[in-house]
DNA sequence: TTGTAAGCGTTATCAT
DNA sequence: ATGATAACGCTTACAA
């Protein structure tokens, strides 16, 4: 059972390897009769080009590396599934590569993988995109890479990422507009880029809606539960406690949800609860959450389509994309007070 | 900046290129002086070696397929980890690959990845071991592949599963223990195994505690949280309810306690509801969810461990592994009735 | 212990 | 429009 090769397929076909390799790739300047001759000979055969010579003798590697560091799964999972489908498209394979980027090794590897020719472009998930001088030897290396929501926006590098700020904004928005006029916030981590943004939104519409910011309103989370829960806690022990709670991810806004529960009170009656990312806890936990959509798959399918342009060397209409997030309402709100 | 090969390497160490591939390699018949000098032209080189002619010369891929059906995220998240950790450590890539094992066409393309040689093995997640035609057609090839969960374990085909039954068997007497006498169960998919199993589980545990089966205590899902709470709606109507649910799958039990929730009663103190798979959601709602923890992580690390054995010609010892699942009790069940 | 030469199965070059 | 032949960068006989 030794396998076909491209030899195989000229010999039955009565061509030479090079026309076979032409049909194989598509290229111009065959003849419509014998192309549909190799056609058939490759069907006949079953045969499939071996992926490995393809790449040595290419210098390609058909394959884009997802770059990952400390993802959450549900955001983990709508970027492999928009890089993926994007990819396979196109031809070519993901690996998936977890980088502790605060591991020099572990960044020397990305180098590797570049330098095995192992992949032909990166996508950086934040915040992996935080190693800055990887991203910059990468740049001088002209390696392709595109970012996803990365913290540094002012250099002239590829990206895709949301509006984080509108849609705090409209979040909080929405709050005010339910009667709300004390909102609780609950930070999540400070090394991010998205929890300062989304503060930022929270901030304007409260200071557009004159009811006076409060610095014991804030409270800072890891994005995590059981930090959501104690945030929570915490804010409802605050003389005065606020009628409404905003996370600024839904796992800690789930976490806020039990600590209401715990104290005794209910959502939304007593206090309102609402989330960002739309995650599908949002739509299964008691209630249901209102929250942010985050269009993490499509940002993920972008990125790619872009990173393909800037492999095959066409230019990027814009360098910079922002999809916009989506007010989601549902229960832990209620309704107007 | 034309990348450094092999030959560079072996003119600066001067020696020749077979040596240096066998330093490489970690070969045997290298005076260690020479091994050292080599070694030295690498770092200095920064050389890495080419994956591509690697896999042309050799005839290995060095990488694994994870083919994937349908899996919930929580368990493809876990798998890919558990595969990915084992594979990296064998110096292994993981080629991730979705496949409808109802469409033939998805069929072929798994046999391509084998026949390309893109991969040197396989690891197939429930239930795309069903796809029996592909699996009988890789064990003619011989192509090395190892099973998790699969439907068929009769065959001397090798897996690894978890104990699906005694988990059940263990959920409900535990329930039984606690007080319990007429307890409610949401099927999952009946095209899986893992649901039947589990039944089964619960249905000992009832026989031997002698608090007699009742056929309207059983309801259909489909392993999501709709149709969790549409089960458990359900159940609530039934005359003379049940006090306790014990549900296929956490997302189901979330789905339960929403149902719970809405009529206006309270888990666990009118119903006790409990999971199975102890997904992060089993923490997240409001009660935490009483459920089964399933090893995923760890029968992920197993098997491909085992298929590193499979690959290597190497004898198994168990060609068929079981690991254990484990209570894991929280407040959604409560106390003593 | 080390080296020479012949593949591996494609794509690329340059004729024709 | 097609073909002969040389890469691609490594591993694998087989020598030495």
């Amino acid at each position: 059972m030794s396998p076909i090769t491209i030899r195989d397929v000229a010999k039955r076909a009565e061509v030479s390897i090079k026309t076979v390799s032409r049909v194989l790739n598509q290229e111009a300047y065959v003849k419509e009769e014998t192309r549909a001759k190799v056609e058939d000979v490759i069907q006949e055969l079953r045969y499939v080009a071996s992926l490995s010579a393809r790449r040595l003798a290419s210098g390609q590697s058909f394959t884009i590396g997802l770059i990952v560091y400390n993802a959450s799964w549900h955001y983990l999972h709508n970027v492999q599934k928009g890089v993926m489908e994007t990819a396979q498209a196109h031809g070519y394979n993901v690996l998936l590569h977890p980088c502790d980027i605060t591991i020099p090794q572990e960044i020397q590897k990305v180098l590797d993988l570049v330098h095995q020719r192992q992949v032909d472009g990166l996508i950086f998930t934040p915040p992996a995109d935080n190693a800055s001088a990887l991203i910059e030897e990468l740049k001088n290396l002209d390696v392709p890479f595109n970012r996803l929501s990365p913290t540094d926006r002012k250099s002239p590098l590829p990206y895709v990422a949301t509006t984080d700020k509108q849609g705090a904004f409209d979040m909080t928005k929405y709050l005010i507009g339910l009667g709300h006029q004390r909102i609780g916030f609950v930070y999540g981590p400070k090394e991010q880029r998205a929890p300062h943004d989304r503060f930022s939104g929270y901030r304007q519409a409260i200071s557009e809606a004159n009811i006076g910011f409060e610095e014991n309103l804030i409270v800072y989370g890891d994005d995590h539960f059981q930090s959501g829960l104690q945030a929570a806690t915490s804010l409802l022990a605050v003389n005065s406690r606020p009628s409404a709670i905003f996370c600024n991810n839904d796992e800690m806004a789930a976490g806020a949800i039990s600590a209401v529960f715990e104290s005794g009170m209910r959502v939304p009656e007593d206090v309102a609860i609402a989330g960002f990312d739309n995650t599908p806890l949002a739509k299964q936990i008691y209630p249901p959450l209102t929250t942010i959509e985050q269009p993490i798959f499509q940002m993920a399918e972008v990125a790619t389509k872009h990173l393909f342009k800037i492999i095959n060397g066409d230019d990027l209409e814009n360098l910079h994309v922002e999809i916009p997030t989506k007010l989601i309402i549902r229960k832990s709100t209620g309704f107007q007070r």
